[in-house]
DNA sequence: ATTAATCTTGACCGTTCGGTCAGGTTTATT
DNA sequence: AATAAACCTGACCGAACGGTCAAGATTAAT
């Protein structure tokens, strides 16, 4: 009974501090997330993201205690949405299936969260100095798994041979090039960026291109 | 007589003069795309430039007035190096020889150059605050012209209906992942960069998956 | 040999950076 | 009501930034 009282009220204690807590630390997030993606790591300063998150940049030190911290819970999220992504891979049977559901949800995802991306992307560009190891072990780790499927496909002829490795990272390209590259596609298509219908447009013929590339489609 | 003469000596001089000029200019500008390259714009220093030039930093000054000059130096033989390359798709008539080589071009390209491939993608990446003007006019000119091409071969029935410009976004896309990711590649890849056998897989499949994908390949 | 132009560079400047801290305010516990 | 814990923030700091400059060294032209 002591031992239930104090856990709860330990919990409740807990659970209205982080109503503070939790509050502020998802503004600077969101705020962290729009500098980071405008102006790269070393771009960002902690008084673009103070500001936009409407608090003084003392206060960001009181809950990270760095900007690389910060930046650092930043890319966990990033990474975190990118590998739930990847479940729609592995709820289908057919490649055919698998591998629309996967392009698309990667699609939508960059169309829906471009900022994400890009401070991925300018992580990876700059050698991955803070989230190599969760690549060599995390993601490393999840490749192989889909390695493996996309060999079985090919060993029942399925899919025609091919080396799995080169085709994730040619859908990994293509489907992060649209948010990555935004600003020069937008350059490109009369300084608009694609409407919905466009990005459809491109959506589908990504799937086609290949799908039917892999020799999954007729 | 005289203007002959006169422009010989104004060229033997320009030409001595630049030989300490070019010299120095040119070690600063490869100083510099290792040091964007690595860092970004932001994160690159006029003083790490001017350690891996060999020279002292208010020479680089006396070169290049600002970081920003020297940075858009370095953009400028990128883009043209970029544009260069894109040759090769106007050599062939066919579509298959055209698009392949085109992509090998452009993979061994990026292979070539990964620095100056990252450069090129984090300006981007970033809003493409400096080289905007040259997207939308130079480049939107280039890819008017090849759109056109790839029309024709829609037209005339050599490859399946689709939209050009989404399938040059893949090119694009592919043919850069290779040295734009490429640290998350080679931590994918047992901590080793990818062999030139290996590359030559990589690119053969791009290739392969692309023309069948447009339906250019049986 | 003299002059003029170009090149070189250590020392310096104002600004901005990430980060600290003391002291005050608010919120929760007893 | 009193105490403790958590939260807030203006003012400040040393370091590093891009850029400047005067004075000297080197090279070219006459």
């Amino acid at each position: 009974m002591k031992n239930d009282l104090s856990k709860y009220k330990k919990t409740a204690k807990s659970v209205r501090k982080n109503q503070i807590r939790i509050n502020n630390e998802r503004r600077i997030l969101a705020a962290a997330v729009k500098i980071f993606a405008g102006y790269g790591y070393q771009g960002a300063t902690m008084r673009k993201i103070a500001e936009e998150a409407g608090l003084p940049k003392a206060n960001l030190h009181y809950y990270f205690q760095t900007k690389e911290q910060l930046y650092r819970q930043v890319l966990d999220g990033i990474f975190k949405d990118w590998l739930a992504a990847a479940n729609t891979f592995d709820e289908c049977e057919e490649p055919v299936e698998a591998l629309r559901g996967y392009i698309e949800t990667k699609m939508d995802l960059s169309r829906k969260r471009p900022l994400e991306s890009r401070i991925w992307a300018e992580e990876i560009l700059r050698g991955a100095p803070l989230i190599q190891d969760q690549l060599e072990q995390t993601l490393a780790a999840w490749l192989d798994t889909r390695v493996k499927r996309i060999t079985d496909w090919i060993n029942t002829g399925t899919i025609q041979p091919m080396n799995p490795r080169i085709l994730m990272y040619m859908i990994w390209a293509v489907t992060q090039h649209f948010a990555d590259f935004e600003s020069q596609i937008r350059a490109l298509n009369q300084q608009q960026n694609l409407s919905d219908e466009q990005f459809a447009e491109a959506k589908k013929q990504v799937v086609q291109t290949i799908l039917k590339g892999i020799g999954a489609l007729d």
